[in-house]
RNA sequence: CGGGGUGUGGCGCAGCCCGGUAGCGCGCCUGCUUUGGGAGCAGGAAGUCGCUGGUUCAAAUCCAGUCACCCCGACCA
């Protein structure tokens, strides 16, 4: 291809809107071009970067035995409606009318349009497994849409479903993915690792997400360097110890005027902030609950939410008020409130606390576990934090910022049951297929390269991934030797099978040399009028910044070279 | 949905307080010169200042409304 032809609009300038590495990089190296929020189009350069991953991403699935699909995209509302998601997916979905006002909508993720298919076709157990995927385009209205590609109104999924008799096929299934999204991280050159994670909106038994780390993710993640220990916020949970109390003593009494926060009254009352115990009040489906947590951590409300069975929200002044008699600020777990109590372990028959003394103006001192509180349930309530240790080695833990690349979840029957997706077994039993759902975004897979792998002037692609594999460069292109040694140099390589960029533009060395540094391709020819005199021309890997001069006819065995230098290496 | 911010040639911005001629850099077009890290000179094209309404002799500028986009949070590939 030669440069002057192809599409790549390649920009100086940052566009103001982006602000991760990934997105400025993606639009300034001309593969994306946003038209609304959350939806892009794929440029030609960017394109061919989406194939590549598409395709590492099928030969992965069909190694375990994926069958391709191509499923509808508009799907008629009434599907849905079978699983209660049009529902439950609400605003997020997108919905539209056709001429004869018929509701249909832009499917967000394909469990029932598999079932649809399965249901009535695979009527045996011997029609069991099967591994169906498709890459897709997927609509979401998303909220918030952000960091160009990482989070998109309409994006590209690989979306696959297994079909299994029961729990142990979908164990097999299950497995089989996860070494599947393995090879296909290791192939893109992504360092991934794994976290287990909650189901959410897909239901199920068992999930786990492929992580990426790094700033522009959205993710929080407990992530242990010494051990394979990773979790999700939500679920998080360190070695820590018990709050320290003092020896116990009666409850009593204390005055602290127009101290609320546990700032102020720790200060006021002159101890340790970890001595106070904070009294959270929350509403959840079936009345007010109470949280118990020490006064220098914070609630986790996923966690929480978890435990209390339902959707919580924080308890308004005026609840608080009519049960407790205090306000927020001056709360305590003690007395006849009657509200369940749930408290974090690190209070576990603790004594020598203060919290609020359920009226205005004082705190108690004293407090103790067991003797004026009986927590109906100690749990872990508190959210963790950055630099505390792992809960499985010991070592340091971090928290840090993730890509989700990939999430697996074990579906088990929910969708079959309630589509009728049903076979007979040997005994002539009808039975519900056992599903698994597994989910990998396209575009998130070129982000997370670009955001690992840029350095100050660009893009940097690795051979896995890259659009292209070498771009020629004639520096000066009025000299006749030079753009005819750019071209024989050109014709071979494309000759040899790679994929090859000439820059054919009449532009000036520098800018030239910039524009082909931003937009990444790992390997380099500059031919130019001062090499060529001495008969070499100049081999730049943009990879590794290293430079080789060699005589022409040696130029596709250093591309060669450079780019198997720059390929992941897959573990078997 | 809550909080913060921005809309002015293709991109990055100034002008707005204090109403009166739309301006700068990059890019683009033509010509000449130039050719190892985003060139120089000369000429040129391109903007109903997000949109709607109001105030005014006069609105990019003041007022009201509205839309879009970005960032931080609640939700997810």
């Amino acid at each position: 291809m030669q440069r002057s032809h192809y599409f790549i609009p390649t920009l100086k300038e940052t566009p103001a809107e982006a602000i991760a590495l990934s997105h400025r990089l993606m639009l300034r190296a001309g593969l994306i071009r946003m038209l609304s929020a959350g939806i892009y189009s794929y440029l030609p350069l960017g394109w061919s970067a989406m194939r590549k991953a598409s395709q590492i991403v099928r030969e992965e699935m069909d190694r375990i035995g994926g069958q391709e699909f191509q499923l509808p995209a508009l799907n008629a509302i009434e599907v849905w409606d079978e699983t209660g998601r049009n529902k439950e997916f609400g605003d997020e979905m997108f919905r539209l009318t056709d001429r004869k006002g018929h509701v249909h909508c832009l499917a967000p993720t394909h469990e029932e349009i598999i079932c649809a298919n399965a249901r009535g076709q695979l009527r045996s157990w011997r029609d069991l497994p099967q591994i169906w995927y498709q890459i897709q385009t997927k609509f979401r209205d998303e909220p918030r849409p952000r960091g160009g590609v990482l989070r998109m109104r309409q994006f590209i999924m690989k979306d696959a479903y297994s079909l299994d008799r029961d729990e142990e096929g979908l164990d097999r299934s299950y497995e089989l993915h996860s070494e599947a999204y393995k090879r296909i991280f290791q192939r893109c050159g992504l360092e991934f690792f794994i976290v287990g994670a909650s189901s959410g909106l897909m239901g199920g038994s068992k999930s786990q997400e492929f992580m990426f780390e790094s700033e522009a993710g959205e993710d929080e993640v407990a992530r242990c360097d010494n051990c394979e220990y990773a979790a999700n916020m939500e679920v998080a949970s360190s070695r820590i110890d018990r709050v320290e109390g003092s020896d116990p003593c009666t409850l009593t009494e204390v005055a602290t005027p127009d101290q609320r926060t546990v700032e102020e009254v720790s200060t006021f009352l002159n101890i340790p902030k970890d001595r106070l115990v904070k009294t959270l009040v929350y509403v959840n489906p079936s009345g007010l609950i109470m949280a118990l947590v020490s006064g220098d951590d914070e609630l986790s409300e996923d966690k929480f939410t978890a435990i209390a069975g339902g959707p919580i929200r924080p308890a308004t002044a005026e609840e608080v008020m009519d049960r407790m008699g205090a306000d927020i600020g001056f709360l305590g777990p003690h007395g006849d409130h009657k509200i369940p109590i749930f408290a974090d372990l690190r209070l576990k028959d603790c004594s020598g606390l203060a919290t609020g003394a359920n009226r205005n103006g004082y705190h108690v001192m004293g407090l103790e576990f067991g003797r004026d509180v009986v927590p109906d349930k100690y749990v872990d309530l508190r959210k963790i934090k950055d630099g505390e240790n792992c809960p499985s080695c010991g070592k340091l833990l971090r928290i840090v910022r993730s890509i989700e690349l990939g999430h697996i979840f074990k579906l088990g029957t929910k969708y079959s049951a309630a589509m009728g997706a049903v076979y007979l077994d040997e005994t002539g039993v009808e039975k519900p297929i056992v599903m698994g759902s597994y989910g990998i975004g396209i575009e998130r897979i070129l982000a997370a390269a670009i955001e690992c792998n840029a350095d100050e002037y660009g893009v940097r692609w690795n051979s896995a991934l890259t659009p292209l594999d070498a771009i020629v460069i004639p520096l000066n292109s009025s000299d006749e030797a030079v753009v005819k040694q750019a071209d024989e140099i050109y014709t071979q390589l494309t000759q040899a099978g790679f994929k090859t960029l000439l820059d054919d533009r009449d532009a000036r060395p520098g800018m030239k040399m910039k524009d082909a540094d931003l937009i990444g391709i790992p390997t380099q020819v500059i031919v130019s009028p001062r090499n060529l005199e001495k008969g070499i021309v100049e081999i730049k890997s943009r990879w590794s910044g290293e430079r080789s001069y060699v005589k022409p006819e040696e130029v596709k065995k250093v591309i060669n070279d450079i780019l198997n230098g720059c390929k992941p290496i897959v573990s078997q």
